[in-house]
RNA sequence: GGCGCUAUCGUCUAGGGGUUAGGACGGAAGAUUCUCAAUCUUCAAACCCGGGUUCGAUUCCCGGUAGCGCUACCA
């Protein structure tokens, strides 16, 4: 008699299944994102699972990396399992497969390096002879401490197929004598990843797997082993892949640190904007929406709106800025949520990394520059050069040259200069009266406005291209503003 | 090799038997402005190929091609 699952409460019951080999991987992440949507939008549970049965290759870097970048998407999960605290629930499961007939001991010796692997003539389906090694034969070798792997009896009869609906890709099947009879538990008792990834899903009720297509296929052996344990296979639901320019899959040795959720936290992406690009590599709102909040994404998500063909990640492979490590419009829309927060809140996120290194700006500051700021950068990291005239006490050396005005010579500049030094020193240094005084002073001096205020702005800012003029001067002072002037004038001699 | 999946502008995608094949990023041009941004306007840019079905296919079917995935006692 199957288990229903699923269907009691009506609540899905969704996982996220890191195995702890690596860094958090951002098709990873995009897999713990929909699933997250999936949960939220449907009011259902979202658990966090490690699927950490591989000894040899698990790493505690590698379980902290995990939560180091699902922390800073702050999406947060339910119920939390590691699959190494659940060994025996594995092998129990196993065993009653093993039970029904369903299983076999193999005493072939593990299939040792990559001898035959990849170029492999003709598929592996079952090691000959273990398939149908008598039961009183199999007890025996095991008795006598033999080593052997425990395999699923895939049924192999013609006319045999496994089938399951995936809620992306549609109806699949496939001929069981397509199936190679796979290993449930290795020879040193240690449960595989199919094997304990079922068990669990079906322990812990788990009514929908959203997870990458590499999965796609495995998906047949799964269905074989929840119906073999007695369960009602659950909902799957197999998302594109994500790839890089070139096609090929994202991989750390070849893509580099590209791949890692922390690269993006520590260029300066806000997670929202982070969370919104991923969403949208294989998956679309059917309205024109693009620039959409959590909340938003929360409310439109439907597996509905998957797509099935892999998404390319559009970095430059060869890099050659740090935004040409991302793809375009992961930095688009980066600078969109930028632009779209309210000061208080832009400020309180730049405010950590500013005081990094420049320890003397306080909250009050910050939320002064912020607004002079929000639109000219892509990524909080650039407020380090963009406002950089705003944290220095000294501004550092520039160019004499570029205080030089448009069609003007460097005697304009001194002219302007010595000018702006007057005028400013007996003007209110607020907006509207700095931009009366120096619009005037250029009439008197027989300048035009620009001619008048790039010298200034250079003398002040250090640079040509900075904020408007008038809301710098008022954030900078009339002090810090007179002594720059100066500085400037003393360079054009 | 076997099996599975996929194929719309450079990229992410919408659409769908009859459309000027829509949007976004990126690109180009222009407007605006004190520079840079932001903003606005405009432009260029796509249905993999071949058969079939049909009055009509980019859309449905078949084949090809290409890409990806699985083919481990990895996950």
């Amino acid at each position: 008699m199957p288990e229903i699952l699923n269907t009691s409460s009506g609540k899905p019951r969704v996982r996220f299944a890191p195995s702890p080999t690596g860094f958090l991987h951002v098709g990873s992440a995009r897999t713990f994102i929909f699933n997250w949507l999936y949960a939220r939008r449907n009011h259902g549970t979202m658990i966090l699972r490690l699927d950490d049965t591989d000894v040899e290759r698990n790493t505690d870097a590698s379980v902290n990396s995990i939560f180091e970048g699902l922390k800073w998407l702050g999406l947060g999960w339910d119920e939390y399992y590691r699959q190494s605290d659940r060994l025996d629930l594995h092998r129990k499961t196993a065993w009653s497969i093993f039970e029904k007939g369903l299983a076999y001991r193999d005493f072939t010796p593990a299939r040792t390096g990559d001898a035959e692997k990849s170029g492999a003539q003709g598929t592996w389906l079952f090691n000959p002879g273990m398939r149908d090694l008598p039961r009183e034969e199999s007890e025996r070798r095991a008795a006598s401490g033999e080593q052997f792997a425990l395999r699923f009896r895939v049924p192999r009869d013609a006319g045999e197929v496994v089938r399951f609906t995936d809620a992306v890709y549609g109806e699949q099947m496939k001929a069981g004598a397509d199936i190679e009879d796979f290993a449930l538990l290795r020879s040193d008792g240690m449960p595989t990843y199919h094997l304990a990834s079922c068990a669990d899903d079906a322990d812990l009720k788990i009514s929908h797997i959203i997870r990458g297509q590499d999965h796609l296929t495995n998906t047949f052996k799964h269905v074989l082993i929840f119906e073999a344990a007695g369960y009602t296979p659950p909902q799957f639901a197999h998302l594109p892949l994500l790839v890089a320019p070139d096609g090929t899959k994202l991989s750390k040795r070849r893509h580099g640190p590209v791949v890692s959720v922390t690269t993006y936290r520590d260029a300066g992406f806000l997670p929202e904007a982070f969370i919104n690009f991923l969403c949208l590599l294989g998956w679309s709102p059917k309205d024109d929406r693009t620039k959409m909040s959590l909340s938003e994404l929360t409310e439109m998500f439907s597996l509905e709106g998957i797509n099935r063909a892999n998404a390319v990640v559009n970095f430059k492979e060869p890099a050659s800025s740090p935004e040409e490590t991302f793809d375009p419009k992961a930095v688009w829309l980066n600078a969109e949520h930028i632009r779209g927060l309210a000061i208080e809140d832009l400020s309180q996120r730049l405010l950590p990394i500013v005081q990094e290194q420049y320890p003397n700006v306080t909250a009050e500051r910050m939320i002064e520059i912020t607004p002079l700021i929000r639109e000219r950068i892509k990524f909080l990291r650039d407020a380090l050069t963009a406002a950089d005239f705003f944290f220095v006490d000294e501004l550092p050396p520039y160019d004499p040259a570029e205080l030089i005005p448009q069609k003007g010579d460097a005697s304009m500049a001194k002219r302007v200069l010595e000018k702006a030094q007057i005028v400013l020193g007996n003007v209110e240094f607020k907006h509207d009266p700095l931009d009366h005084a120096l619009r005037a002073a250029a009439q008197e001096l027989g300048v035009k406005a620009g001619q008048m205020f790039q010298p200034i702005r250079v003398a002040v800012c250090g640079r040509k291209n900075a904020p408007g003029l008038f809301e710098t001067l008022e954030v900078l002072g009339k002090e810090t503003t007179l002594k720059r002037i100066t500085r400037a004038i003393q360079k054009t001699r």
